[in-house]
DNA sequence: AGCAGAGCGGAACGATCCGTTCCACTGGTA
DNA sequence: TACCAGTGGAACGGATCGTTCCGCTCTGCT
């Protein structure tokens, strides 16, 4: 790696912006597997030295704030393009798999709690309960959702399908592509079926995993 | 605790014999909500010193592997009960929902690869695989279950299951039987349903979860 | 050509955290 | 009364990890 510099686009400079790139991808790839994994896996999986990591984030905190914020961003832009889906089950369904396929679950969710939001993250947040509410909503008044899901039942689907987990990154990806289709289809209105048990989840109940863990 | 002599069962045997349970109870509490919690976590709940923890296990893989054992035979436990059960589903939908009550997942599987497992440790997950087979297999008999399911489906059911997880633990029960319920809507027979995509999870896949961990 | 400094690698540091050991003490038991 | 099982909890040693820091390289500019 000493002299890539007669490649492509040498320079100091190139080498930097690559880098960026780079880390961000290793850290996505680090913290999803171990969202508690060091800084120096990041850097190793990156193929660079730890100064690369601390030139561009003040500290770990700040790289999984902006990991986080990256994949609440993802969600969102999911979501908008699925409300653009004129079929109201297909929108809701291929948002759901898009979603499940990205493992956008395990970099917003099982991130949180190790860094203080910024208010932006806030807004992002409540935006993305205003479309997967849309989503729902548009589910529902296409009869083939179950009248008794609800919003934040998607929070579960989510977290149930984000939960399987082999060592094989793509075997995982097709395992829960099978929990999702099984979620899928229990959700999906059935005449006769027994009702769903419990009060249903509510708006806050999830709420506590953004709260700064110990 | 210094005077209780006087009550019920005075005497250190005794009150070394309470200890037995208050620990256990403890530590069955402590590493349900974090596998990875320190063990001075466990003696803190039971409020009792380290050593009365020390006096009984060797080391904190002695409590991890008798927990966990503890959690495969309650395991085996439900599944020769719900066998005796007459009706095919019910025993089925009775047996996931004990063993999601109960937590077992959690014990059993989260704990695994804390610790080098015993040979009857063995025998006895083996044991639970053929009980859990003969309960699949008498509910597709029963015709209820969706012919495209397979045993280790029920590892993908536990595991999202296993997943819901709220800081009130009542609360965390009632969401987890809702989930069970969406999954078990999901894994009944439907016709005209399209089949559950990928190949099913098979024998070997869970099995790296048992292979110790760094 | 020569130089200033951006960018970087990685050792070193300091703060925790945690499993385990150890010792002093207490109160039931023989 | 004398002993010791049973215990509480401080102390120890090892490991981990975030962050800092120093020296080096190589580039872009003058």
């Amino acid at each position: 790696m000493s002299t890539t510099s007669g490649r492509t686009l040498g320079g100091r400079r190139a080498q930097a912006a690559r880098n960026d790139e780079v880390i961000l991808e290793a850290a996505r790839a680090v913290f999803l597997d171990d969202p508690k994994a060091p800084i120096a896996a990041v850097a190793e999986r990156a193929g660079v030295g730890i100064s690369a990591l601390y030139r561009r984030y003040a500290g770990k905190e700040d790289l999984l704030r902006q990991l986080c914020h990256d994949g609440l961003r993802r969600y969102v832009a999911e979501a908008e393009a699925a409300l653009a889906e004129p079929d109201d089950w297909a929108a809701f369904t291929g948002f759901l798999t898009r979603v499940v396929d990205a493992d956008v679950h395990s970099l917003t969710v099982h991130l949180a709690g190790t860094f203080t939001p910024t208010e932006e993250m806030g807004r992002d947040a409540m935006r993305a309960g205003e479309l997967a509410t849309a989503l729902v909503d548009r589910a529902h008044a296409s009869g083939r959702l179950r009248p008794d899901a609800v919003v934040h039942d998607l929070g579960l689907l989510l977290e149930a399908c984000a939960a399987v987990r082999v060592p094989d990154p793509e075997r995982t990806g097709q395992l829960r592509r099978r929990q999702l289709a099984v979620l899928l289809a229990g959700l999906s209105s059935a005449p006769g079926a027994d009702p769903l048990p419990g009060p249903p989840p509510a708006a806050g109940e999830f709420d506590w995993r953004w709260r700064r863990r110990e």
